[in-house]
DNA sequence: TTGCATTTCAAACACTTGTATGAAACTATC
DNA sequence: GATAGTTTCATACAAGTGTTTGAAATGCAA
């Protein structure tokens, strides 16, 4: 198995391409060329083009789900076999948005990557994507054991109302940042996660317990409807 | 000027080819073929390949652009200058998802094209959405009328709260359909409206003023907002 | 009908793409 | 050091892409 050498320097040199200038706008010679190897050795090492965009996105895919996985279990367990929702939807939208968003995270290459796969939609990707349906279901029972007697209904709209604002975030981080005149500080990465979970619990039931202490609330947190500030 | 007729019979086999099958499949000789014109009528007509898609989604973009306005400018006028929080969301997200969703819009080519183009992110689709940031700086101003004090960071938030749900919505019927296995029910478009609007009004008032009377409310409708734990 | 501008057409152009080939260079085992 | 297996390399391949060309056809006014 020599030394790999070859095979991770494509790997970094795709990722960090693709990242950089997108799925649409990088050839395999762009990729062989930022590598210093060889044109043949990607589908000698991969097979084909699309094998070595699924391996990247199946590497990070994997890692962001066991990182949510692990983080459900473990309110889970903490809160004996029933957690609370607001940390169901924290490990649900938490690593995603830790993991693309923040000011540490402008020079992953990785961050980048995985927002560049979400903006542009290319069919290896896609393809992967297709298949996450049995780890949102591990979320949609947790939820159903947190809000016992909703109709699934409710959850399910709860959790696509999620991973709408978390992507959404993600995606159009630039044009928000733009839009709002930096007013949005898409950097303060908690503030966000804290924002999105209010939402999303928000969403989940109807607007009683939706704030904890945390950064920036939404609005008027406790307060009556017209006085807010800040 | 003639008859228009080749150009249009481009646009029509472009905007059915591309919704069909996605703008990565389908080549200008692909267009042409379904058009039954030559294929340096393309070029012709339009000047390049980018510059057809372009006048495709321009033309859809700014049919719902216009919708959004007249319904925003019809609520402020009703409200005297003044249009409750409630009424700017429905303007800002009524349009998309009525046009994009629902049974009867199954069959038409619009309709797909704008899912399509909301899916893949081709660039010439997405140098016009840039340019899209003005149109929503006036839903913004009637936000800011609408709810007097708010900081106007929260407005932009919850503006593009309303925005993530909508778009997420479209793009992953397909998947929240599989999710949810049918429990979900995408066809009926005026209850997920009425469901995105409300929680775009929760987002931003804190959870307070967010039913009217509509088809399917979110969870525990009325309930007055009780403190909350954790 | 003549003349001129617009529109269509078949064909070719110029280029890029991912992939395949087969020989050469390595590496490790005996 | 010979051998077998792996990895690298330059090069070619085959196919597809958007675009251009220049002549032919068409429409329309004088």
């Amino acid at each position: 198995m020599a030394s790999d050498h070859t095979r991770s320097a494509i790997l970094a040199a795709a990722e960090r391409l693709y990242a950089d200038r997108g799925f649409g706008d990088v050839t395999l010679r762009d990729i062989v060329a930022e590598a210093n190897v060889n044109l043949a050795a990607v589908n000698y090492h991969f097979g084909s083009k699309d094998e070595l965009i699924a391996e990247l996105f199946v590497t990070r895919s994997l890692a962001t789900n066991r990182e949510r996985l692990n983080e459900l279990k473990a309110a889970e367990e903490k809160g004996g076999g029933r957690a609370p929702i607001e940390a169901i939807m924290l490990a649900l939208v938490g690593p995603t948005l830790r993991g693309c968003l923040g000011p540490d995270r402008e020079g992953s290459t990785a961050a980048r990557f995985m927002i560049r796969a979400s903006i542009e939609s290319v069919p290896p990707i896609r393809r992967i994507k297709n298949r996450e349906v049995d780890h949102l279901r591990k979320f949609i029972a947790a939820m159903r054991r947190s809000l016992p007697g909703r109709d699934d209904a409710e959850l399910y709209w709860g959790l696509h109302f999620a991973l709408a604002m978390s992507h959404h975030t993600i995606r159009e981080k630039e044009r928000l940042t733009k839009l709002s005149e930096g007013q949005c500080d898409l950097n303060d990465v908690t503030a966000i996660v804290d924002r999105v979970v209010a939402v999303s619990v928000m969403a989940l039931t109807g607007g009683e317990p939706a704030r904890k202490a945390q950064a920036r609330p939404m609005a008027a947190p406790y307060g009556r409807l017209t006085r807010q500030d800040l």
